[in-house]
DNA sequence: TTAATAATTCGATATATATCTAATTAGATA
DNA sequence: TATCTAATTAGATATATATCGAATTATTAA
């Protein structure tokens, strides 16, 4: 997909009317002014949309009578989704022989994640548990509040044990929880592996 | 994750300039000032940007003397780009959920509809035609007034008898009628096939 | 403390776009 | 044919935002 193409798909998707027309549309096929009425809009703003969101190839449109019903387009959108991350993992892939960055604690996420990113175990050495730990806690944002389902989801990705790396997450202050609310860290209180002690 | 959220992180991608800065970044770290000038763009422009992606949760960065050092964050672009789409399954299946004969139900309406969605007969059996009113009804808008006319028209669509469906709309309370006008029942009140009973 | 450098903030401007009303088009019906 | 309805187009307006130059802040160096 080029740059064009991808931007257009991301624009498509940036706008609050048209993800509440996507919402819509994943309950079942409606016509134009079925949707504008639910959303409280006219019909040539819903023929605005539209517009943007078939250009997209993220919607089709099936006509009866008078009437034309937009289908979403399931397939589209999740391969779409994830075509500007494929397009940095080449980018990146071509770079790679550039680069010949190895420490320490890049081996041992080589040697415990998966390609996919997922991780083999849970490290039992301090060392190489701090290590994975600290991977994990890059994958949230400083300054974000995560749920507990969020943050359960968000460690899954990583290993189905989410509790014992959720609790782990918090022991070694990599986050901390308010009120069910969990939380980044600033960057300064989290430990590396090579301090030693808990 | 939160519609606005959502928002913002397609908004973050949605902009040719952001794309360029991931891509740069895919190969490596990079200050502000060296992205300006790969991209021949000023300073106060590369923090504008900066500053969008950060809120995206895109990049984090690194401070070393009075150079910032930005990273990608592939982890969270991966986990975000597909939760649009994990938003509409779960969507889908709260709607699924609501009505647990949809498959059954979708066996029926495979059977009893033509491939442009015309009724071929009205079913005799309850379960049947009570899946087929639902079907009918959801060609109409909650909050709506329809006419007598109207509705004929509409569900003319379906079947030539529209005074049998429009009947046995009001009669298992899909819709009722005030003052000649037709109206959508709230979902809730809508009958199952499983029900017995009239 | 003063100087140097990278980053940021502020204000201005140009472009993009979401929404509406009014008018028009396209398709189906009588 | 004339008519009805859904959708679209055209034009107007308001809001958002990408970019810049000028001024300011933050951090390090001398």
């Amino acid at each position: 997909m080029q740059l064009n193409r991808l931007i257009d798909f991301h624009k498509a998707l940036a706008d609050p009317t048209r993800l509440r027309i996507l919402i819509l549309l994943s309950h079942s096929p409606l016509h134009g002014q079925a949707i504008a009425g639910k959303l409280g809009l006219k019909p040539p703003t819903i023929t605005h949309h539209m517009t943007k969101l078939r250009e997209a190839g993220l919607v089709t449109e099936r006509r009866e009578r008078n009437t034309i019903y937009f289908h979403l387009k399931r397939q589209e959108l999740e391969q779409k989704s994830l075509s500007l991350h494929s397009l940095l993992k080449e980018e990146d892939a071509n770079m790679k022989h550039t680069n010949v960055n190895q420490n320490y604690n890049d081996s041992i996420l080589r040697n415990f994640l998966t390609p996919e990113g997922r991780l083999r175990s849970i490290p039992a050495q301090r060392k190489k548990r701090i290590a994975i730990l600290q991977h994990v806690a890059t994958a949230f944002t400083h300054g974000q509040k995560y749920p507990e389902k969020e943050i359960n989801q968000m460690i899954q990705r990583f290993h189905d044990d989410f509790a014992t790396l959720r609790r782990e997450l918090i022991m070694h202050q990599f986050m901390y929880r308010d009120k069910g609310v969990y939380e980044l860290n600033p960057v300064e209180m989290w430990p590396t592996p090579e301090e030693t002690g808990s």
